[in-house]
RNA sequence: GUCCCCUUCGUCUAGAGGCCUAGGACACCGCCCUUUCACGGCGGUAACAGGGGUUCGACUCCCCUAGGGGACGCCA
């Protein structure tokens, strides 16, 4: 038996705690029945996957204690895919699908798909394009096709009719074959999408559960058709719950920390944020709040799974933190977390103390100096940015609103990539650096008399650094909906370069 | 708009037809402990979304409604 958790780098590279939520009932329910677990980078958009941000899920789920196999004979951490040159079995498997009927090629233009989903949504249909939709007089087709027109493969789905499948925590599962489309498997690229990735990866990988997140329901229609044309059979479907913002909205970004980095410079225990993820949608037996890995791992039963999206809590989180802490560690221990583990070192306050040391007189002043390196969010209100800037409260939100756009894009994280957007980002926006700045000292530091704001971010880090913006957005009185697209907007237009805020 | 999933205190959850006067935990409130604050101890407020069935009996099974969430990409 092998499970897998599926892996899907954000650019900027951020280990989502759904990740590792996943992965842990991945984790759980491979050990108990003996299996295997792996990984699987899921990376056939290039722009994607970089060897960093891999390295950031990696280093993640290894701090959390959530250590993978590396199913050595099934291409480790990246699946099949890495072993293929640039996708070429999937091509290879996408030309059999074709040649059994299964499979198509089109030579839709986005812009008359566009138009076709469209017509369909109008005439209150679902938006799902079928073959017969898609489908273009052969002359049509001959002429495309000779003028070397891009055209993608897509397979072929029942036009009508239901399919059936099971999830292991839902039991039967109805969807219309009207709902789903004639989805595309091999791009114009010639790279796979997701679906078929997947299908192919989860084949020769030999997984026979399939845990995931409830997003996925929709598409399993597709795959368990694709499963069917390749002859293979379909694994085990589990989908888990999504965990949830406060509003109960997928926890997303914008809304709550989400990258497990935060939690990790916020100073939580890897022990108690595993542990609070297993307390997410499942219980103990005994009805245990406060349990290690190994515990779970003994008690688990997939089948114990509620499915009520949980809400992620961060006020438990902390409270359990807070038992983990007192209960758990000696007091040598713990000193040896925070300087061992944590930030109470030289190799993470040096870069702060060499600017210390030019401005402090006595060593009792570095301590307040240097406390917002080594605090969570900041006690601020919109009294610190009254009183710190001469600019008007609307005016500092759009600034740090911009900042942490440009900020949720960088790759890369150091004081002088940090400089060269935030003078850019002024510039466009034609205000004096030092007016500029303003807000984000308070937001990074509390107050505007601090050293560098460029190198106390870069010591902070990115998660941490945007965090606190967020905060001080917050602390601004928020940006409402109306408010954030009137933002988006004037945020475009500095640049057309800009890709905007990002999704999660 | 179309479809799918979900629904027990504000939040995480226990609950597999009678054990439920619905239990535990976080948060909140009170008291105790204490030189302060925490921790700890004790106690309190607080929930089966609504309506129909099935049944001797429903939080538990079925149906409808409502609410919430998700999916509808050459993203994953």
């Amino acid at each position: 038996m092998t499970v897998r958790t599926r892996i899907a780098p954000s650019p900027t590279g951020d280990p989502h705690v759904g990740t590792a939520y996943i992965a842990l009932f991945n984790l759980c329910f491979a050990r108990q029945h003996g299996g295997q677990f792996v990984l699987r980078i899921e990376d056939t958009d290039q722009q994607r996957s970089t060897a960093q941000s891999e390295q950031l899920i990696f280093d993640s789920l290894h701090w959390l204690g959530l250590d993978w196999d590396e199913g050595p004979d099934k291409g480790g951490p990246h699946g099949p895919y890495r072993q293929s040159e640039r996708g070429d079995i999937y091509r290879e498997y996408a030309r059999q699908l074709v040649d059994a009927g299964h499979a198509f090629h089109c030579y839709r233009t986005p812009e008359e798909l566009e138009v076709l989903r469209n017509s369909r949504r109008e005439a209150g249909l679902a938006t799902a394009l079928k073959p017969s939709d898609l489908a273009l007089p052969e002359a049509e087709v001959a002429k495309r096709e000779a003028e070397g027109a891009p055209s993608v493969i897509r397979m072929y789905v029942p036009e009508e009719g239901v399919c059936t499948f099971q999830d292991r925590l839902r039991g039967e599962i109805e969807i219309d074959w009207a709902q789903v489309d004639a989805q595309i498997l091999l791009k114009q690229d010639g790279m796979p999408t997701y679906h078929l990735a997947n299908v192919v990866d989860d084949h020769l990988m030999e997984i026979t559960h399939v845990i995931r997140g409830e997003e996925w329901i929709n598409s399993a229609p597709k795959h368990k058709l694709l499963y069917e044309y390749l002859g293979w059979e379909m694994p085990e479907l589990i989908h888990l719950p999504l965990l949830r913002n406060p509003d109960k909205s997928k926890l997303s970004k914008r809304k709550n920390p989400t990258s497990i980095l935060f939690y990790q410079r916020m100073g939580f225990m890897p022990e108690a944020l595993t542990n609070y993820l297993g307390r997410m949608g499942w219980s103990m037996p005994d009805e245990s709040e406060k349990f290690t890995l190994e515990q779970m791992l003994e008690a688990f039963d997939i089948d114990r799974v509620s499915l009520g999206g949980p809400v992620f809590d961060m006020e438990k989180l902390r409270w359990l933190n807070g038992c983990w802490i007192r209960e758990e560690l000696t007091t040598e221990e713990f000193a040896e977390r925070l300087i061992k583990n944590w930030s109470y070192n030289q190799e993470y306050l040096l870069p702060a103390l060499k600017h210390l040391q030019q401005r402090v007189e006595i060593y009792s002043d570095v301590a307040p100096a240097a406390c917002f390196l080594v605090s969570g969010m900041l006690e601020i209100d919109d009294e610190n940015f009254r009183q710190g800037s001469r600019l008007e409260l609307e005016k500092q939100r759009e600034i740090l609103q911009f900042s942490l756009w440009r900020m949720e894009d960088m790759l890369d994280w150091n004081r002088d990539l940090l400089f060269a957007m935030l003078k850019d980002l002024s510039e466009k926006m034609d205000i004096k650096l030092k007016d500029f700045l303003t807000p984000i000292f308070i937001a990074i530091a509390g107050s505007t008399s601090s050293f560098s704001v460029m190198d106390s971010m870069e010591i902070l880090g990115p998660d941490m650094s945007r965090a606190r913006l967020r905060h001080a957005l917050e602390a601004l009185g928020g940006v409402s909906k109306k408010a954030a697209k009137k933002l988006e907007k004037a945020y475009r237009k500095l640049d057309e370069g800009a890709s905007g805020p990002e999704e999660d």
